[in-house]
DNA sequence: ACAGAAAAAGATAAATTTATCTTAAATTTG
DNA sequence: CAAATTTAAGATAAATTTATCTTTTTCTGT
């Protein structure tokens, strides 16, 4: 569905946002650490969100990325669409050029349900809303398999 | 959502499905022109499904691919699971490794149900079924754009 | 039998995604 | 100012997906 780009995107975001009342920067080794996720490869991730606006870091000593409170309020559809681009939220279920009610391909109608159903989703939720809702529950960032 | 590998393999099923009634096998060429799919892959991809029973084949002159009536009874999701695997229809949304109620991603609950969602609409269609309905509409299965 | 047609199989290549490594730039603290 | 720490940037590499090419096998019709 999304690539693991995203994935870690997503995840490293509400890992900030969950640690955004304590008004420190967090770094690339840290977030790693707790999201699971390749460090360089998530060094480049964060890269690219911060370029965008995204997020915010600061160089050198007790330096980091974090988020400002407008930041935290990104929707997981911004994050998509900044990542992964359009494609899955819009693009045709087969795979045809172009999507559209007048040449609609076999799964049109319903796919487009499906569709919809997940771009609501991504657009109602928040990364603060997402990390506030993770700490009153058993929500996890990473699983540590304990089968 | 799927890798181009199943979106060919789906659309060329279908192909099949809606030519099943002549009584004709189709060979490579004429199926990737009409799903506009690149013809060797689109080969490569008919090997596999033919090797797993979901489509049949038959060598030489007059040769090609052509379905038997219950392989026209193919759902998607059984295509999907082919070609494609598992995660995209079980895996957990934000890349953790297992999915479960028990230790749940910050989204699992809501992702849980697109993802549920997009299952039943690929257990709920059949490729003859997909075939037929696209014979009564203006659906189509490639499109040169003509806009 | 033979020639031609077609799928099957296997090897190879290109493109994309994922991941890593190295160097540079910026910032803090002593 | 100097040293250490950390992000930024750029180069490189591995893995996967997508795509192509070549050879072999099988089948049909003459
Ligand atoms: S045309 Fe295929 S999903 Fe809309
Ligand atoms: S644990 Fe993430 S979707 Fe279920």
């Amino acid at each position: 569905m999304l690539s693991n780009a995203c994935k870690y995107a997503i995840r490293a975001m509400i890992y900030l946002a969950s640690r955004q009342s304590e008004d420190v920067k967090v770094n690339i080794r840290d977030i790693s650490a707790e999201v699971d996720s390749p460090e360089p490869f998530t060094a480049k991730i964060m890269q690219a969100l911060s370029k965008q606006g995204f997020v915010s870091s600061l160089k050198g000593p007790t330096g980091g990325f974090y988020l400002e409170t407008k930041q935290a309020e990104t929707t997981l559809l911004e994050i998509v669409k900044a990542i992964d681009g359009t494609q899955v939220l819009d693009g045709c279920g087969l795979g045809l050029k172009t999507c559209s009610d007048a040449h609609p391909c076999p799964i049109h109608q319903e796919y487009s349900h499906v569709r919809q159903h997940f771009n609501d989703m991504l657009e109602n939720n928040t990364i603060i809303g997402l990390a506030q809702a993770m700490h009153g529950s058993n929500s996890v960032l990473k699983n540590i398999l304990t089968i």
